[in-house]
This record gives C-alpha cells, sequence and structure tokens, in this order.
DNA sequence: AGCCCATCCTGTCCGC
DNA sequence: TGCGGACAGGATGGGC
C-alpha cells in the first residue's frame, strides 16, 4: 500500500482550483492532491463498483462514489504533498498567465520581444496557461491568423484580433463543457460539446465555414495544426 | 531564443 | 485477417 495514498484517510476537500491545465484540490491539514490530465487523463466521479483496465488511481469519498483518475496513455500527472512542495513543483510553479485573467495591454506586452511564431508561443505554458492545440488553432483561424506568422510581425489590429478571438473560444470551449473527441469525459462522464462547435480543427478537407475554401493541416512546433489558407495567408506568400 | 525531433504509452484507423 | 505506419486534448530534454 502506497503511503502517500493512506495519507489522504479523513481529509477533507476544502476547494477545488485550476491553474491553466493543472487541476488542484485543497485538502485538510495544509495538502494538495494536484492532476494534469494531459493527452489521456479524465477525473471521474463513479461508483464503487466501477471497473476498467485503465483506471490509475482511486479514491474512495464519504459520498459513497470514488473518485478516479482514469487515464489510457498514462501521461497524466498527479502531484501530492503540503501545499507549499506542491506549488513549488516546476510546472506549476512556472505557469503564466491564464489568458481570461488579464486585459488587452498585458496580453501585448506578453507579446513583446519575442521573435518566434505565434502558435508555439501560444502553447507554451509558462506565457500564457492553459492554451491547447484546439484552442491555438481555433483561435488563430477566428483572428484570421497564420500559425506560422512572426509574432514581431502582427500589427496592432491583428493582435486585438487575437486577444478577442482567445477570449470567445475559451469562453465557449468552457460554457459547452469542454471538448470530448475520444476518450476524454467531464467528472460525470457526460461529453463535452465543443468538439461539435470547433469550425477547424480535425477538419482537413472540408470547406472553411467562411470563405469555402479546403481546410489544410499543415505540422507547426510538431504539432497537427489546422488552417484556411485563404483567411490565414502566410507571411510572404501572397496568393 | 527558438526550432525540430524523439520520447513517454496505448489505441485506432488506414492502406496494402 | 494481419501488419506497419501515422496520428492523437501534452510536456520535456537534447541537439542545432
Amino acid at each position: 500500500m502506497d503511503k502517500r495514498i493512506l495519507d489522504l484517510q479523513n481529509r477533507k476537500v476544502l476547494k477545488i482550483e485550476r491553474r491553466g491545465k493543472a487541476i488542484l484540490i485543497y485538502l485538510s491539514g495544509n495538502k494538495i492532491l494536484g492532476f494534469h490530465q494531459r493527452m489521456t487523463g479524465k477525473l471521474l466521479i463513479v461508483p464503487r463498483d466501477f471497473r476498467d483496465k485503465h483506471i490509475r488511481l482511486r479514491f474512495r469519498l464519504s459520498s459513497g462514489k470514488d473518485l478516479i483518475f482514469h487515464d489510457v496513455r498514462k501521461f497524466g500527472v498527479r502531484w501530492y504533498g503540503s501545499s507549499e512542495k506542491v506549488l513549488k513543483d516546476k510546472y506549476l510553479s512556472k505557469l503564466g498567465k491564464d489568458p481570461l485573467k488579464i486585459n488587452f495591454k498585458k496580453f501585448q506586452e506578453l507579446l513583446q520581444e519575442r521573435h518566434g511564431m505565434i502558435k508555439p508561443l501560444l502553447l507554451r505554458q509558462d506565457v500564457f496557461a492553459g492554451i491547447g492545440n484546439i484552442v491555438a488553432d481555433e483561435s488563430l483561424w477566428k483572428a484570421r491568423i497564420h500559425p506560422r506568422r512572426k509574432i514581431a510581425s502582427l500589427k496592432l489590429s491583428e493582435v486585438g484580433n487575437l486577444f478577442k478571438a482567445l477570449h470567445y473560444v475559451l469562453k465557449k470551449s468552457i460554457r459547452l463543457g469542454g471538448t470530448t473527441m475520444r476518450d476524454w469525459l467531464r467528472p460525470d462522464r457526460s461529453e463535452g460539446q465543443y468538439y461539435k462547435a470547433r469550425l477547424v480543427y480535425q477538419r482537413a478537407g472540408e470547406k472553411c465555414q467562411r470563405c469555402s475554401a479546403i481546410i489544410k493541416r499543415i505540422k507547426v512546433a510538431s504539432r497537427g495544426t489546422f488552417i484556411c489558407e485563404t483567411c490565414q495567408p502566410e507571411a510572404g506568400k501572397p496568393k
């Protein structure tokens, strides 16, 4: 039996917090139980007799149900310890700004003095906490910005459009309960509805909702990336 | 600084 | 039906 798990006995959940893509459960006795779901992780509240080969952790709750961490690919991360120790973790302590919690001026500042491409920057959790591949592609499409555009080449109006697009996409995906494309489920095992609402991500070969051109799949930052080449022209490549 | 690749691991899908 | 390759909501470390 794992001592760290035993140590959870009788602890009370005081609050649950999200920091970027990390979920922190504050427990009595100054402890934090934290998770990062990565690619296929999910936190589920299930009946005690719920069984599945991919359950990695199981916590018995006083409600009579179990909290489980289910993770097919085992990339998920779990933290546990005193809140000081957990918050000092390399990943958690370096998390950047939540895009929904900053104003446009701050957003502009974070883009200053950057020399790379815009999409890889959006995906950096130490700069913007919480933006993932889907939100990045959907936002860049909405703002009509090619993911390989150099940050320094973006006009003020484009930076403004991107900021607005990020807010729009993040709020919408949260309102729709997240993205279920294959594995992921909400804690009550219902599906998130954002995947049905997406406009470019994983839609290669389909028509752009804005201009009817065919959506393409390219690679940016070693990640599958979906764009409309007409709406999101690449700098230096006039059509 | 920033880009790419491989890696961690399991499952699915597609072409042959 | 089998088999190999590509790809999948992410992060990290090494090489250039």
